[in-house]
DNA sequence: AGTGAAATTTATCTAAC
DNA sequence: GTTAGATAAATTTCACT
């Protein structure tokens, strides 16, 4: 992966945040010419250190949708169950989140449904019907209080190449 | 809130996986015209309906920052309580993500962190320093499998209004 | 190398219908 | 809702350090 200067961190610490500044904004915030802005941004995009730029909808407005979040155990950590399951969640679609930690989980996911009827039925899918899965404990969300992917950018970490 | 039409729905479902389609590409998608789509999505950014865009960026590219899923229990849940910490989180930058949820934790934070170092400094300046939580518990990231907050919307659905 | 300035292509906004 | 023209931005080219 390529090595970032602290140009680039500062742009990226904006544009997790906002990613439809326009590269003239963007470049008058880290010193450079708009032209040279889009270059990085370019280059951020096709290295895949940019990994995707989306909008992030209200949960309100789609209905009274509701979300979970789900912590999994699994049977067995064994390589081939672990890889099976994570296959399976990158292919679901009620599965906004799916993160693989260490500790009293296996995995914890965040998943959405249109109603309880329709997360019962999901879990019956995906977790009943499943051997691979020991169990599961849900805790549904009642307020989505702060939602990003955010990271706590400093540009001026020695970690980023001087410019 | 406002309500949305099918064809709304459909420019939702799109652009939350990938806002930088021009308005000419999501006109071709959903039957419309480049300036009608831009209305459109103007109207959804002033309405609240897209809370925000921004860029998804890899962890992996930020050096080795490491990610902890943290179950939190506060003392008592009464609102006042609730809401500091929920104000707390807003205000943290290690806090990307904030659930206040039902069940077995009171919350569900994701955090983030350069070192286990890092994050036990965190720790006691948030958890132990406060004596509205009651206990934490931390699960370290290994894999960010799926990572977005992409809502599986259906434009057929009967929810969203005829155009 | 990577940068900045100008020209071109492309997208977006405004206004009229 | 559309189309057409004005505005603005992204992209490419090129000269420079």
């Amino acid at each position: 992966m390529a090595s970032l200067d602290k140009i680039d961190a500062a742009i990226l610490a904006r544009i997790q945040d906002n990613n439809r500044l326009t590269s003239e904004e963007l470049g008058n915030i880290v010193n450079l010419s708009p032209s040279a802005c889009q270059r990085r941004l370019k280059r951020l995009r096709a290295e895949g250190v940019i990994e995707s730029e989306v909008a992030i909808v209200s949960p309100k407005a789609l209905g009274r949708a509701i979300t979970m979040v789900v912590l999994v155990s699994l049977e067995r950590e064994r390589s081939d169950i672990v890889d099976r399951f994570k296959t399976a969640l990158r292919t679901t679609r009620e599965v906004m989140m799916g993160f693989y930690v260490t500790g009293d989980a296996d995995f914890m996911l965040v998943v959405t449904a249109k109603s309880m009827e329709d997360y019962e039925q999901f879990t019956r899918r995906f977790f009943y019907e499943n051997p691979d899965i020991k169990g599961f404990k849900t805790m549904v969300v009642m307020d989505r209080v702060k939602a990003s992917f955010g990271f706590p950018i400093d540009p001026g970490d020695p970690m980023f190449g001087d410019d």
